[in-house]
DNA sequence: ATTAGCACTCATGTAAGAGGAGTGCTAACA
DNA sequence: TGTTAGCACTCCTCTTACATGAGTGCTAAT
């Protein structure tokens, strides 16, 4: 277990450290307000400390450096979300200040401020389209071999997809089709719809339409989409300007591991409720070893919907980020849950 | 006027430089094949060249590097376009392989192949939808307050925008006015759907619509959301591998220079037809002054429809860069004039 | 338990010098 | 008159050496 003096000392290093971006050393600790002890006794602290593997040093003679495990143990322990400025709140509130709600418009908009707010990669996953609740199929021939199908969702979500018209089919089958197709969807989660176009409205159309094989398949087919969210992003330059990350080499990676978006999808999509941190090698990828991710969900009644996250080096303003997070997702889930319940 | 030789010189040095992104010297020069001069011949000639402003020293006892100047020259009077290998045409035929054309992907797809295959950033502009025509309005309501309004082109593009309902709207009117809009307004362009909606359609509103007043507002500001074209950008991180841009600085100001959008949408947008190459300080962009673009049009038609472009380093391979952009450009061409030929 | 003192380490910055690629100029040559 | 060899000079780059300073660990005194 850690002394009261030693976490006191692991906290001045670290919020040293995030402030400065230099490893911190006895002598500067000792002079500190509210440390009235002699740089010796610092240093033996410190070697402890060290040998506990919560601090690093990064060659023999240099300051120390929080370790992944130091800062671990500072956001589990000793952190508290920073209390936001009246500026930061007014700012958060104005990307809802719009009165009509164009969902992708709000997320886009979280992302570019949240990275303007942090100076930090922010990344923000669209609410789950798929669990939406379909409310109306519309299709609408565009020459004579192709239409649009466009689906619209409970919120007011859009869906289209452009797609071949089934050989001789004649545009009576084809409204006849849409009507089945609306008259028994209708309210049906986005995810659900292909099961229940085999279950229930085959049936159907088989009474109703001539080209009943072709236009089961068409259908078929269209519903089949997969339905990602998108994701949004903010201030990926930012990284450019941190001092770990000036060796070129290493921001081309990272800015290719983000342009790539598969590893980020993958933890964005299945994060668990909540706030969550990752801190450097915690994220078992080489090149975040030096970045952590924040990520935090915002969900309408008890389910998750959508995440937001903040990419930084490890180095982060972990207290004010969380912070943030916290209220955007707070907010975020009210707005949507007012969406929501509008139905 | 420039003599044979100092064609030859200059290519030579604007071929080497291209190649190796070193300074040309003169005894590297007289040692190439094909050139049977001592190092002090060509360094008269290059003396020659350099008061002329084709060539420059990055500093006093330094080989040779084009300016603008010289680029320009030999952009002009130099350069045919590189003939593509099978590889590359099979690989932008890719492209197009897709049965089904949904054209924003198309977009993407061209965007992003043009980037590796040249290993620079590249830049795509979709096509102008404002010019297409319109085929349907669709007015979907959401709930009580909110409805999704969809437009749906004559190349089965789709535009969407969430609206509030006008208070005390009744839904049968509603309907009446999508009627007449769609009765009305197929086949115009979306950019003077405006423009009729006050000429034509007001009139035969006032007389079927109990909300006439409210009614035309609303469809009025719907159709007056301006519909720009969406770029879309390939290879990004490129930029990060070219050794001019070992800087950080530069690279950040480039970067979000890019993410801005907002010069290169302006550069972009008002190109005219055909191929236009902008060397360095030609962009009239401090910092683009390292920098060329190269931009072309496709059309269908007399008509120019969007652009493509490569953002590279001055030291670009033109050559290459201007055959792939012919090539594409070509091809987008051809298959636009097959969709829009369609309807 | 704390601290003063000291020897030691290592990053950083500066200065000096060697090496090399390149130039401009001059004079000789065809 | 155009071409070339030769040479002095410039300036970048790399290496080496050295001084400085921040920081450490350890020991001994308080």
């Amino acid at each position: 277990m850690l002394t009261d003096r030693q976490l006191l000392i692991l906290q001045v290093i670290v919020d040293d450290f995030i402030r400065s971006a230099q490893p911190v050393g006895s002598r500067s600790l000792s002079k500190k307000e509210g440390i009235s002890l002699s740089s010796a006794t610092i240093r033996n602290e410190m070697a402890d400390l060290e040998e506990m593997g919560y601090i690093e040093k990064t060659h023999t003679s240099s300051g120390r450096v929080p370790s992944v495990k130091g800062y671990r143990y500072y956001v589990d322990h000793m952190l508290s979300p920073q209390r936001l400025t009246q500026h930061d709140i007014s700012i958060i509130k104005s990307i809802f200040a719009e009165k009509i709600v164009e969902f992708e418009k709000i997320i886009q908009r979280s992302a570019s401020i949240l990275s303007d707010l942090t100076n930090y990669t922010s990344i923000v996953l669209g609410p789950a389209v798929s669990e939406n609740k379909l409310k109306r199929i519309q299709i609408i021939p565009v020459n004579k071999e192709t239409a649009v199908a466009i689906f619209v969702t409970d919120t007011g979500h859009v869906e289209h997809k452009m797609f071949s018209l089934p050989a001789s089919v004649n545009p009576g089958d084809i409204e006849k089709t849409v009507n089945i197709l609306n008259e028994r969807l209708n309210g049906v989660p986005l995810e659900e719809l292909n099961d229940k176009i085999y279950k229930e409205v085959a049936v159907l159309l088989k009474q109703h339409i001539q080209n009943y094989d072709s236009m089961l398949h068409t259908f078929a087919q269209l519903l089949k989409m997969p339905i990602t969210e998108k994701l949004f992003f903010g201030g990926k330059t930012n990284m450019l300007s941190q001092p770990e990350f000036h060796d070129i080499d290493k921001i081309r990676d990272l800015m290719m591991m983000i342009d790539q978006e598969e590893w980020i999808s993958s933890i964005i999509r299945n994060n668990a409720k909540g706030i969550h941190v990752r801190i450097g090698s915690e994220n078992n990828n080489k090149i975040m070893d030096e970045c952590s991710l924040i990520t935090a969900t915002y969900s309408v009644g008890e389910e998750k919907l959508g995440t937001i996250a903040i990419l930084g080096p490890t180095r982060m303003e972990y207290s004010r980020v969380i912070g943030l997070l916290q209220f955007l997702s707070r907010d975020l889930t009210a707005v949507l849950t007012k969406l929501y319940q509008n139905n």
